[in-house]
DNA sequence: TTGACAGGCAACCATTTAGTTGCCTATAAA
DNA sequence: TTTATAGGCAACTAAATGGTTGCCTGTCAA
């Protein structure tokens, strides 16, 4: 399966854009607390965080008993930088000058 | 069905993706002119129009006995901005800001 | 006016997907 | 050293998906 074909896929699932949206606001939580208030089995839960996983969307770490999954935002803006930008190439070359700009600041 | 979540859907699918590309370098397109050189038979190019369609993502104008299909990249540009922009908040403001002024200039 | 060509509709099929239940393992705490 | 907690694995199921074939309709051209 192609890269960005895995992004698109794993972003296809309004479940798994629920899951990122709770990592991006808390990231490296557990499996358990990310079930909270889904309503979805612990399984189904653990399953979409796989084929995030899969996608490169999530990254994880055991601790103990726990394992802590983190979001990871760069295939994200890769699919828009790679793909979804062509669609509006008039401003294209403006903004990359204009992000790299601000990334040269340092992320302040 | 969540108006997002039609466009992520209809952009899941690889054949779904080419499709857009084949209307973005050529746009205005007939359903048999599409389907030249891809693996699948009309039926299946016509479904997957019609999920583009429904998605927004593509609209169509009939025009004898022929029907011409168009691109339309705004809930493309909808999901970057409501969705894949958020995981890049640092540079959202400034970005916009570009947009504002660049769409000001009138598209030059 | 009769083909030929563009497209629509519907039934069917195989595979994938999103979810379930049940049970097992490992770590932490009592 | 039990027991509770966090998670993994596997089998199963229903529905959605991506595709097919067959046939029908409408429009243009000979």
């Amino acid at each position: 399966m192609d890269d960005d074909d895995a992004v698109f896929k794993a972003l296809a699932d309004v479940s798994r854009r629920q899951l990122l949206d709770r990592l991006y606001e808390r990231n490296g939580q557990t499996l358990n607390a990310l079930c909270e208030d889904l309503d979805m089995t612990r399984q189904a839960v653990a399953k979409h965080l796989a084929i995030l996983g899969e996608a490169n969307l999530v990254s994880s770490e055991k601790q103990g008993r726990e394992k802590l999954h983190f979001i990871n935002v760069v295939p994200i803006n890769g699919i828009a930088e790679r793909w979804i930008n062509k669609f509006e190439r008039r401003h294209l070359s403006a903004l990359s000058a204009l992000k790299k700009a601000l990334e040269d600041e340092g992320g302040r």
